[in-house]
DNA sequence: CCTACCGATCGGTAGG
DNA sequence: CCTACCGATCGGTAGG
């Protein structure tokens, strides 16, 4: 029985297998220290047959990079829905930001460095999915302020830092150490309301968490 | 009057335009996408003219990476020895670093995210140099926590959530904007309790602010 | 500080 | 999937 694709325009498994080795480079080295060499001598390959199953090595990068975001909003939208509570949202949307980047170091490390390395139109693309992003979390921790469950002066930093603190992660995060992804995401949840909380919010916390 | 260096192995003025020309574009582009005929371009000269001033392309990264970091810890070490209690340790600590950030954009920029373009053994002397930084706000987070005054399951996640907080700034961060060095300073100073605290690392830093 | 030039490597194409 | 090859660009040197 041939194998078909499960739908006509799906990635020949060869196409994943490039992009997968190139993503794993790109994340360790960087996009302008990675050749197209590089790519093929870790598939055992020789350069050029990689041009059978990408067009360009700037496609690889605006499709890691494009899809990385897609998910990643994907993700933290329904975690953020799936609670009425504003407390409760910002640490779900913080637990899902985190766990993202501890599940897709790769991604994240090639979606936060080499931004400069895509070329233009695509940056703007991506920049603006980004900024959609981080005004779901701004938004979310303006609405707790208003209702009184929050306590910051800046809703905007305070985002910046939850996010940025997340992004963090990737940057040393090996599964198998000492800190499990679970750790890491219930602590940091718990962390994302220290940020927005004076002691109200920390307490409406803990007494959700005992109830 | 001819103008003498100050010290014998002081660089010349050219070297330091040469460097920070450099610095900028590395900031901007990344290592790998500026070239030695860029920064030439940038202070109207011809590529191999740059070589009366440094040695190398590589060379000019390795110093900067090094300065870098030798002058982040000098004033978040002098931060952190400015007063002799546990909270307002962490929060003048967490201040200069912050502060640094916000005032050394590019230099910060290039630390964090050319690491793997530093070349062997620089890169084990900056990484190890990156360890110390980080471990003198693990083992003040400890401290406090032994003191009762922070409360935090791992010292090292909110460390690393400190630390990683004030790197986002970096990245930002912008002279003029709507929120100024102070602003951010000050507010990462009270984000960086909260995020060690409970309600009585808060409190306890909201009374010494009042005292 | 410049021009002239070096070998090496880059992303990508032709053609099978 | 390969070999052969393209023009462009790289960091750096020679020599003045």
């Amino acid at each position: 029985m041939a194998k078909v694709p499960a739908t006509p325009r799906a990635r020949s498994a060869r196409s994943i297998d490039v992009r997968d080795a190139a993503l794993t480079l790109f994340a360790e080295r960087g996009y302008h220290a990675t050749s197209m060499k590089d790519i093929a001598a870790a598939l055992e390959l020789q350069a050029p047959s990689l041009y059978n199953h990408v067009t360009a090595k700037q496609e690889i990068l605006r499709d890691v990079m494009a899809e990385t975001m897609t998910s990643l909003t994907k993700i933290t939208k329904s975690a953020l829905a799936s609670s009425p509570d504003t407390v409760e949202q910002l640490r779900r949307a913080a637990e899902a930001h985190v766990r993202f980047h501890a599940r897709h170091v790769r991604e994240v490390r090639v979606g936060n460095h080499e931004i400069a390395a895509l070329e233009q139109p695509h940056r703007s693309v991506i920049t603006k999915l980004r900024k959609d992003y981080s005004n779901m979390f701004v938004e979310l921790i303006e609405r707790g302020v208003a209702e009184g469950v929050f306590e910051t002066r800046s809703p905007l930093l305070a985002a910046y830092a939850i996010l940025q603190m997340g992004i963090g992660v990737s940057m040393w995060f090996k599964p198998g150490g000492p800190l499990s992804e679970d750790d890491i995401v219930f602590q940091y949840g718990d962390i994302a309301l220290g940020v927005v909380g004076g002691p109200r919010a920390v307490a409406a916390a803990k007494a959700r968490r005992r109830a």
